[in-house]
DNA sequence: ATTTCATCCTGGAGGC
DNA sequence: TGCCTCCAGGATGAAA
């Protein structure tokens, strides 16, 4: 399930093959992924692209931005499955691949999600030094700061309510880019567990938890992103980091700090990993 | 204001 | 081997 770092490497692996590019023919074939105020017109939209150059690649919490010469401009939420892969032109494309981003010679970029909780947002007109105002006008969810270059004065501030923690940090109009992983990840990394109130978290925990989201986040990123079960960048290589997890998806499985059994519970209705012995409660 | 719940979807896992 | 049921969860919007 891509959260930021996933979304970051894909950034980094699509920006050299689209960037400069000059699309031959976008075509959509489940267009009920496409939201945002170029959805009413698709088919103008879509054709407006033909031969429009791409200007910009770029990421904001856990949104792709493909921005155009024109001002056009594609934002992917890639919810649970979503991701893009290069495909040569020769032999069937794949059966999920919803959105097909032809470029000039035989190469295509597929956007691909077997759950269609993916959507694609369309802009007439995005202004890419700013976008976080444009996104709000086509209706995309409010989006707090970036969690890896989060300020500690930022982080703090958002800690201010009685809300379980680990509902807070998934709340992308508080705190953006985190999902149900790196949340889990970094909690246990702080020793705190999820149900604790934000706001009865003393300074010292507080600080320390910045400081974990940040350092998890970056390191996620280097290894190229954690691959529970779809992620892959546009060449199919999978994300390194779920070697590394300390508690996502290891159920039963020993703490590394303890050796206690790792204990799965369901929080905010979301699956919950916790060493029940380094996060008291 | 906050929290829970249903909804959207398919493929993988586990039970029998 | 195969059929069935259950479940994962990012984001959203309604209901409590």
């Amino acid at each position: 399930m891509p959260e930021l770092p996933e979304v970051e490497n894909i950034a980094i692996s699509l920006r050299p093959i689209l960037e400069d590019q000059t699309v031959q023919r976008i075509t959509c074939r489940a267009p009920q992924i496409l939201k945002g105020p170029g959805a009413q017109r698709r088919s103008a939209f879509l054709k407006a692209l033909s031969h429009q150059h791409i200007t910009a690649v770029t990421r904001r919490a856990k949104r792709l931005i493909i921005g155009f010469q024109n001002e056009q401009a594609m934002i992917f939420q890639l919810g649970m499955t979503g991701k893009f892969l290069l495909h040569d032109n020769e032999g069937a494309a794949h059966k999920h691949a919803h959105l097909q981003i032809a470029l000039n010679g035989s190469q295509e970029v597929h956007f691909i999600d077997a759950r269609r909780f993916g959507r694609v947002w369309l802009f007439n007109r995005l202004d890419l030094r700013n976008p976080d105002t444009d996104m709000l006008d086509a209706g995309m969810g409010p989006l707090g700061p970036d969690a890896p270059t989060i300020s500690r004065k930022a982080f703090l501030a958002i800690l201010t309510t009685t809300r379980p923690v680990k509902t807070l940090l998934l709340d992308q109009s508080r705190i953006a880019g985190l999902g149900n992983i790196y949340v889990d990840e970094s909690l246990f990394a702080t020793g705190i567990h999820p149900a604790t109130p934000a706001n009865t978290l003393d300074q010292e925990k507080a600080h320390t938890l910045h400081k974990h989201i940040k350092a998890i986040l970056k390191r996620a990123i280097r290894y190229g992103g954690t691959t529970i079960m779809d992620f892959a960048n546009p060449y199919g290589d999978m994300g390194r980091f779920h070697k590394r997890l300390k508690v996502y998806g290891r159920h039963r499985q020993s703490c590394t700090k303890c050796n206690t059994p790792i204990k799965r519970i369901v929080l905010a209705g979301r699956g919950t990993h916790i060493c029940p012995a380094c996060q008291s409660q």
